[in-house]
Formats: structure tokens, sequence, C-alpha cells
DNA sequence: CGGTATCCTTGGAGATACTG
DNA sequence: CAGTATCTCCAAGGATACCG
């Protein structure tokens, strides 16, 4: 039984609209009015074409990202957030920037190692992947 | 690759912090001041307790969550939120609401099917998990 | 260009049994 | 009581090749 279906609201919301590479797409969607299929394929740096893909088409069942074919040779298809994607962005905000305060409290835990608080040391490995 | 080492902040936090059953175990952290292992395995219903095990030492490991072992027999842990899960639930206040608030949209779009914005209507699957 | 289809692999979650 | 240890299994993601 995954936590999606256990009750709590917010997991469900974020197991649904947070999987892996999500948040990252939303954030280059959001830099971008409007982007084509190949210019994400560049920006979400080391995402597959099957991965990006299966992504959008949840984010577009979500109602987050609208999706727009321009036919023709060579075809041409942009995304964009829609208001409900937009709307996520902003709950997305204080959580950019919660991620990054406690990214420079652990800098500067690791340049101070000596100091005293426990709580601190001890979370030390945690978001290096920033 | 993953997308928590693909650059985005955000990503690296919603990786490390909400994994499966993370936000659920944390509300249900939140609803106490301290609370033990067992009681925890109650309120986090369906969850196992090498699951949980994993997922707490993980909030410990994060910062989030302090551990309180008063041994003897039978043994007492007890888990609270450290001052840093406490921030971590204030970020997800909001996300709370507007997953209520879409939920609540979703069901007014069902409950009238018939009326206009595509945009809502291609949602309808989304939040049945709640 | 913007995807599908297919195969393959892996790690993460469940179940079960055991322990300080 | 509060966990570990071990096994198993399968969905989710990567790689590759192909299609409208």
């Amino acid at each position: 039984m995954p936590s999606a279906e256990s009750g709590c609201p917010v997991d469900a919301l974020v197991s649904l609209i947070m999987g892996p590479w999500t948040a990252y797409i939303v954030w280059v969607l959001l830099q971008h009015d409007s982007i084509r299929f190949s210019e994400l394929m560049k920006d979400v740096h080391g995402i597959s074409a099957r991965m990006l893909t299966v992504r959008l088409r949840r984010l577009e069942a979500a109602g987050l990202v609208r999706r727009e074919q321009h036919l023709g040779i060579p075809p041409h298809v942009c995304y964009e957030l829609t208001a409900r994607g937009r709307e996520l962005a902003q709950v997305m905000t204080p959580l950019e920037s919660l991620a990054n305060k406690w990214f420079a409290e652990d800098q500067a835990a690791r340049r101070a190692p000596a100091s005293g608080a426990d709580e601190v040391r001890s979370t030390l490995p945690r978001l290096q992947g920033i």
C-alpha cells in the first residue's frame, strides 16, 4: 500500500505531482511562456524522451500543463503551464526558499564542524545533490 | 539519473523529504508533541515496521526528527519533530490547502460535467486517492 | 520533430522470521 | 517493545530502435 492511498491529502498531491523529474520540468516551464519538446529535452538535463513524455502526459492529465500541437513538416509541439500549474509554482517557491536556507545552514555547519548543535551535525550529508 | 541529482534544488528537497509515507508520517508527528514507535505504526495506517524505520531514520538524518530512547524493559522510544521539522510543516500547509482546493474543484467539475472549461474536464481522474 | 515500442535491469517495498 | 535480517517480486526507469 503506497502512501498515496493511505489518506493523507498532501501525500496524494506530492505523489501525483512531484514524481521524479516533475519539479524540475515545472521549474523549467516556469521560465518560458511556452517551450518546445526539444527545448525541454535540453533544459531538463539528462532526461530521456520517454520519461519526459510520461511526465508531461501526467502533468497534462493533472491539468497543470497545456499541450499545443501545430502540425506540419516538421511538426511543432509546445508546452506551457496552465493557471493551475502556476498555482503549484506558488507553493513551490516557499519550498525552494526552504531548501536553499537549509542548504546554506548545512554549508555553514560543515565549515564550523566543532560548533555545538548536535541536531545540525547529524544533518551534514543531506543536500549535496543540489 | 534520477531527478535529485539533476540540479534543481526543489527536486532535491522533494526527493529526500517527500518519499513514500513521509508526508503522512510528518503529518502524524505534527499532531503529537512526542509519539512512540508503536503509536506511529497505528496512526500511519498500513505502514510496515521496516518502512517506518527506514523513513524515520532518513528523517532523522535530515534533521527533521529527533529520536529519544528511554531504555529499560520494555524499551520506550519516542519521536518528535525538530525545529526544522516544524519548518517543513509550515511549507506543507499551503501545499495541503492547494490539494484540498483542487480536490474540491474537481468534485464540483464532476457534478457539473457539461460545463465549459476543457482545462478542468481533462483533470477529472486526479485526486481520488485523497 | 516529436514522439512510441520494446527489452532489460534494478532498487525499493512487502512479507516473514528473528533479536536485544 | 522496537526494531533488524533476509528473501522475494515487480513496477518504474534507462537504453535502444523505430515510426508518422
